[in-house]
DNA sequence: GGCTTGCTTGACTCGCAAGTCAACGCCCGT
DNA sequence: ACGGGCGTTGACTTGCGAGTCAAGCAAGCC
């Protein structure tokens, strides 16, 4: 048995191999303009091998996808879980969304470049699994404005729509060099702006009618 | 000279059937997903006359995001120019672009989703483009934190960045069906809330420090 | 009415890349 | 030491679809 393990740690590593040299390509040629032969030279593994472990290429876009997009609405689903204020939750949205990109931009390319924008054609668990992130914030937002910390008037899944937009927005800047994020000032800046316009424009007017 | 007018049109009819039946077929299926033929047979059109037209795939598809981004640019362009409220032009800027979703859903699908993310790996004027309609809107922005109506500790470019991050992923909603737009009530909400949000959110602090 | 010009046609070529598969060799268990 | 299974290899097949092109056709011109 334990030699079993080895060698299913030892494939796996293989397999691991492989993903980690396709997110490289994807992330360098886009996924449409690549070719198996990039991803298993890439990885240094024969042309075959590939497709020992994958389908064929769209698993290994899901692959990468489900890996990475889990992550995230894990975090979501737990920073809900404890009692935190709304400032705080949103904070720990952007700044692991942010990090994410600070330490894995290719990963973090391919997920909103080559997935997000293309899942109109793919297949509905993609398309759910968005959902799923998106209603996280969603309900963080609905307690928010149960306890009035929020303006009832909008709907919360709309208001998350707009978080998330923000966000992906911004990082698309970055990926496509319009937005300069060298200094790491500029991503705390940036976290800050994020949080900022939308605890300002998010929160419920206190005593005061804004009037018309 | 009108005969050759005459023919022009016609010939520029036939342009334009192709590049109609592009814009249905690209939102349908996809950029990658469509073949020529595909385009061709739509537009009811032989498959070489494609080629007459244009260069090939890629070519239609700059086109109709030269014809329609555009105009975006223009009417953020044009929206400067007259010395309205940042709350008139925001608002200008959202209908705009919701109306034209409602009124030619494909032609945004393609730009929202075939354009907007594979700019990475397409040719560098187009990104370009984007930054243009991006900067008017900081440009609008920018002018409104010297008349002191909006906050002056955020880049004007990030918050551009996030009202059209915002508005572009609700328009994703819509196109992958996670967002019910089917009322024409719901629009309305959508536009009142992005507007909303914003204002509120980018607003310079009045006399009040916002206590803690 | 023929001739020319240029839009239009669709069958054909050709190259590329996906996916297959038969053989190989490492490693493990007996 | 031997046999077998499985991870691994990369040459080969195959099909698809982009792009070509030579021949048709319509309509203006002399």
């Amino acid at each position: 048995m334990t030699e079993k393990r080895r060698k299913n740690s030892a494939a796996h590593e293989k397999r691991r191999q492989i993903l980690n040299a396709a997110i490289r390509v994807f992330a360098q040629k886009g996924f449409h303009r690549c070719r198996i032969s990039d991803i298993a030279s890439e990885a240094k593994v024969a042309y075959g091998l590939v497709y020992h472990y994958f389908e064929n290429k769209e698993e290994i876009l899901n692959s990468i996808f489900d890996e990475n997009w889990g992550l995230l609405t894990e975090v979501l689903a737990s920073a809900d879980e404890r009692g935190d204020d709304l400032e705080v939750k949103l904070r720990a949205l952007v700044d692991f969304i942010l990090d994410a990109y600070r330490m894995v931009p290719d990963v973090i390319q391919v997920v909103v470049m080559e997935i997000a924008r293309s899942s109109k054609f793919l297949k509905r668990p993609k398309v759910d699994a968005f959902e799923k992130a998106f209603q996280n914030l969603a309900t963080i937002l609905a307690r928010a404005q149960a306890t009035g910390h929020v303006r009832k008037d909008l709907e919360p899944k709309i208001m998350a729509y707009m978080v998330f937009g923000s966000i992906e927005l911004i990082l698309t800047g970055y990926l496509l060099g319009t937005i300069e994020p060298s200094i790491g000032e500029t991503y705390e800046a940036h976290k800050q702006a994020i949080t900022d316009v939308f605890l300002q424009g998010l929160r419920a007017p206190r005593a005061e009618p804004a009037g018309a």
